[in-house]
Order: C-alpha cells, then sequence, then structure tokens
DNA sequence: TTGTAGGCGTTATCAG
DNA sequence: CTGATAACGCCTACAA
C-alpha cells in the first residue's frame, strides 16, 4: 500500500482502474448488481493500492445526512448524565452513528448556540437534556419537524417525545420504605427548583403526594429545592432545629453527596440519626459504610431508547409518537435506612 | 422571520439581497472591509429575513476543516477519562470546536475502526486514550503529519506527544505515606498488565523503586496486576495468608473500588486492619468512612493540555514537540492510612 | 454494464 | 467594491 501524501478520491481510484468515478462509487456503495466481476476486482485492488478512504463531508453534503447526531446535556456532572451518555453511544455505534457531546451546563444561551452549532454541522438529530428555557426554539425545530428527543426533563408546551423516570413513583418507593421502617418525620432535599426542572419538581410532589398517602404530614421546612452550594446551610437550619427530620430523601447524586458530608461533618451516624436514601444509584452505595439505599434509574435502557427513537426517526422509520416514555425507578435496598 | 421550510441556502440571501454569493459569502466571513455600507445592510436584512445558517458541511468539504476533533477514549469507566473529556471538552467549546468521543472499550479493533470513521469524518485531529495494539496504524498517521495527541498512555515506537501522569512519582508518594505511617508490609493492585498499558506498568516500577529507597522490600505476593475481575479472589489469597501486607495502594479507581468492597464483605477495619491509598482522587474520597487518602491526577490541566497542543497544531502554530508532558500528581492525606 | 454531466452549499480567484 | 466561475469529493439520473 503506497501511502501518497495527496488525499486521494474517487477520482484517483477510478483513473487507476480504469473505470469511471461513477463506476467506483458503485462500488464502493456495494450496488454490484450489474458490474462485471473482473471491473470489481481491478476497483478492489486500486482502492487499497492506493489506500483509498472515502471522505464522508463531501457524501453529506450531498446525500443531506451526516450519521451523526448530538447529545446536548444540561449538566455533565452529573453521574446519570455519564451513563446516559454512554448508553446511547453504545447504541449509536451499532448502527454506525457518532455522537457529538455538549455540555450546555445549565444555561440556556449555551444550549442554544450548540444547537444552532449543531444543525449547522448538519447533524441528523439531537437528543437533548432540556433547560426548559428555550421553548420557542424547540418549537421552531418542531416545525421543521427536524428529529430530536428529549430526555431526563420534559416541557410541557413542546411536543416532543421525552424519555422520563417515574419520578414520582420514585419519590414514592423512597417514602414507602421510610414508613416501613417506621420513620415518620421525613424530608426532601433537591438542587434549586427554579427554573422549572421536571426531575426536581415531580420529586418533590411526589413526595409529598406520597407522605399524604402514608398519612404522614410534612412540614414544609422539611422540603427544600435549592442551590447545591447553598445545601449545607439548609441542612444546618433543618437538622439542628427543634424536632428535626429523622429521614431525608436525596433528590438526586449530588444532593446526596452533600448530606453525607454534612452527616460526616456534624459526626452524626447514619441510620441512627439520620435516615437517608437517595434518588440514583451512585457508583459507591454498595461500598459506602453504611451501604447506601438507593432508588436507582435504568439509565441504559433510558439511553437507548433515546438513541433508539431518534434513529428510527431520522432513518424515516414511523414510530408512533408518544408524550412521554416513563422508566421505572428500582429501589436498592441497603443500610442507610 | 419567516421560517420556509426549505433549506435556505446562501444563494437565496444573494438573490434576495440582490447581490451575488460571493458577495453574501465575504459578508459571513466577517471581510467587510472594501464592502459598501449599504450592501451590508441590506444582507444583513436578507439573512435574517430568510432565517439563514450556514451549513457547515458545505464549508468544511471546500475548506478541509471540520473544527471538530475526535476523541477516543481507552475505557469510559474509569471517572478519570469522563473528567478527562470533560476537561477537552471545556476547552474545545472556548475555540469553537466540537468533539466527537467514542469509547474503544480497550479493544484494538475499535479503536481502529474509531480512527478510520473519524478520518473520513474529516476530523481535523485526534486525542486517543491509545490501546498500544495498534502501532503502525498510529505511526501511519504520523507519517501523514495527522494532529494526534495521546493521553494517559505512552506508546514508545510512536513519536506522538503524550500526556502522562508522573506515575512513578505517585507510587513514590503513597510508598512514603505508608512509610511515613509506620507500615512496613505493603502491596499494591492494578488491572491487568497484559497489553502493557503504560500508568499500570509505571506505577508498579514506581511503587517497586520506591520500596526500595525506603529500605522495605516487598513480596512479590504482594504485587498483583489482574483483570478487575479476579481483583477479589487475588486480595483474598494476599490477605489471608499468614503474614499479609498491612497497607494496600489501589492502582486506579476501580481497583480501589474492588479493596473497598473486599475489607467491606470481610468486615475488615480501615485502617486498622489494612491501610489504603488509592491512585484517583475518587468523587466519595471525602465523604467515605474513613476518609480516604488518595493520590489525585490534576485531569483538568492535563485535558486542557491536550486540547491546547492538539489545536495548536492543529491551527498551524509551531509548538515545540515534546515527547511527554509529565504531569505531578498530588497527595490529599486523609484517613484511611 | 459503464460513463457523462450536473449539482449539493461554500469559498477562492480573478476580473470588472 | 462586486460578481462570474471554478473548484471541494461524492452521488445519481440518464445516456450509451
Amino acid at each position: 500500500m503506497v501511502s501518497k501524501n495527496r488525499t486521494v478520491t474517487i477520482k484517483d481510484v477510478a483513473e487507476e482502474a480504469g473505470v469511471s468515478k461513477s463506476t467506483v462509487s458503485q462500488y464502493l456503495n456495494n450496488r454490484y448488481e450489474y458490474m462485471g466481476l473482473e471491473t470489481r476486482e481491478r476497483i478492489a485492488e486500486a482502492v487499497d493500492e492506493l489506500g483509498y478512504q472515502p471522505n464522508i463531508v463531501a457524501r453529506s453534503l450531498k446525500q443531506k445526512t451526516s450519521t451523526t447526531i448530538g447529545v446536548i446535556v444540561a449538566n455533565i456532572s452529573h453521574e446519570f448524565s455519564t451513563q446516559i451518555v454512554r448508553s446511547i453511544e453504545e447504541y449509536c455505534n451499532e448502527s454506525n452513528f457518532h455522537i457529538i457531546v455538549c455540555n450546555a451546563e445549565d444555561d440556556p444561551e449555551k444550549e442554544k448556540k450548540y444547537i444552532e452549532m449543531l444543525r449547522a454541522k448538519q447533524v441528523d438529530g439531537i437528543i437533548v437534556f432540556p433547560t426548559s428555557m428555550n421553548i420557542s426554539l424547540y418549537q421552531s425545530l418542531n416545525l421543521e419537524d427536524y428529529p430530536m428527543v428529549f430526555i431526563d426533563r420534559y416541557v410541557p408546551d413542546v411536543k416532543t417525545s421525552s424519555i422520563m423516570l417515574d419520578n414520582k413513583k420514585a419519590s414514592h418507593l423512597a417514602v414507602r420504605e421510610f414508613v416501613e421502617r417506621g420513620y415518620k418525620k421525613i424530608g426532601i432535599v433537591t438542587n434549586s427548583t427554579e427554573n422549572n426542572v421536571t426531575p426536581r419538581i415531580e420529586r418533590i410532589e411526589g413526595f409529598i403526594e406520597a407522605a399524604r398517602v402514608n398519612g404522614l404530614i410534612v412540614k414544609n421546612d422539611f422540603i427544600k429545592g435549592v442551590e447545591i452550594e447553598a445545601i449545607q446551610a439548609e441542612l444546618e437550619k433543618m437538622l439542628f432545629r427543634p424536632d428535626p427530620p429523622e429521614a431525608l430523601l436525596a433528590g438526586n447524586d449530588l444532593t446526596l453527596f452533600e448530606i453525607l458530608k454534612f452527616v460526616k461533618e456534624h459526626k452524626m451516624e447514619i441510620p441512627k440519626d439520620l435516615a437517608v436514601i437517595g434518588i440514583d444509584d451512585v457508583s459507591f452505595a454498595s461500598i459506602y459504610d453504611p451501604e447506601l439505599t438507593t432508588i436507582g434509574q435504568p439509565t441504559s435502557e433510558m439511553g437507548k431508547k433515546a438513541a433508539e427513537l431518534l434513529l428510527k426517526r431520522i432513518k424515516g422509520d414511523e414510530v408512533a409518537f408518544q408524550d412521554i416514555y416513563r422508566f421505572e425507578p428500582f429501589i436498592k435496598r441497603r443500610s442507610s435506612c
């Protein structure tokens, strides 16, 4: 294989093989139905003689498809996000699609810029953890019938398939567990609910609902949705007041982390001084002391489903449109509650 | 802004503004030096009248550059990998580059396939956690002068800039810490060293060296490089023999995980029954009980450096070629040793 | 069964 | 200051 320095194109192959460009193109796209065996061989030879590699950019331009999708993650620092991305990548790889990953950092401006950039790069579709703030942008994408799937979060006024955890159920599972273990004074801590990020809201709603169903009254002070940076202070208020909660549900990995940090710093003991359940089955749950009871999300199924829906839509397979795909959370009973 | 369904091209803008395509192109590329103010305004109007978005694929084809780089991760399940990727993404974003992330799963075939695919997509360069098994492929890329940077691992016969941790130093730090705390019987556990993955080998070498320097004799049985799946069995052998090691260095996050699991299952106490230090400053180190002493890598600097080197090279800025860039590990003294 | 010609959307060159 | 015109590498009618 003589590697010429210049990029070798279809034209070179054609010349080398003594056929025309189109014949080579046919060959490359496996349309050898009407092709002479001999030509076929000559082309094959020329191809690896020259070390020819197709230029996908040129192909994309012509075919208006890039076999690439974009994934815009709201906040990559959640373990959940990387698990989802991994799962999407895995599925795409099987279909020979590539993914471009972008981290919007919960910033609608950044999200918008990324969406525009990805479209400019002609990606065939996008999977978004939506910030919920770019509603008209999402809508205009829909108008154009641009393939898009939401994941983790749901945007009310936008008709786009959304892959979601059954967040209320997640809270229900946790609350029921608390109740079964005899805890009556329970609370929940999540990230800020300000930008109405669906999971947080639904988890809180589910929590309140479940408490009611189980005959518990939850003090408002025991329900906190605040910035990560403010959690320590909130915990201090909540746990050091008279009659504090006995059990706390962490809305996600990051809040769980903050709770554990607090507990540790204040030399409290889990579950004696405070019972804890975390939503998201964090990696260290089973080796933590005590082992952490968690509510897990089926991340791999969720990512796969998102990718599957998107690719099908891209390929034009009619899939029944469904507003929301809810996935079942599962409880991992360990010893923190 | 009337959104036509058809994709709007430079040609449409030109017609709308009553100028030629080339003029529009000039405008779009900020070359208005010689452009009449009035034309400029007309074009600007036309652009958002039509909601024009440039087609980067077409531009790529013409300019032979895609403002995209590929990142091939050897194994995405190490926290380290995702941190590096995040850091690369961050740097690239500032330069308006995008990244395509691929997970080779330590499989040379997959790595090869990805490299070819990325090249076909005309990415401007790649950052690779090399499997070390595709030497001739790496070499041929070098021959073509294709921009590439290695990270985490080093491939002896390939002249490519590599971003590395000073792995020996990492082991030295750990061993010295053990020694200072009075441990004499120490061991190390890493993943399999079979495919001569540099960090693992260097960490073991550094460990042995450091032991010697500190006047310790390390039993061969206390040095293990095995598959993750086999670690539990090895630990059993190592720790339940007469005269077992008092302290263990975990070669990375995954092995640390295995050690902690073992310790937990066998109700051992850290550091009383076994002192532990882990290379990689795992996320839960500070909330674990006991807090975990770790040797951290400056992942964010490392990722940034890799991206910086690659982008500079892509942009044609001459950067002094350097074989290996070594980064300093740091110790986080906590309570597991 | 193979070849010719034209076009995908941009940019670059060079006149005008 | 602006506009033809020709590429970039590939694909696809349609013609031969």
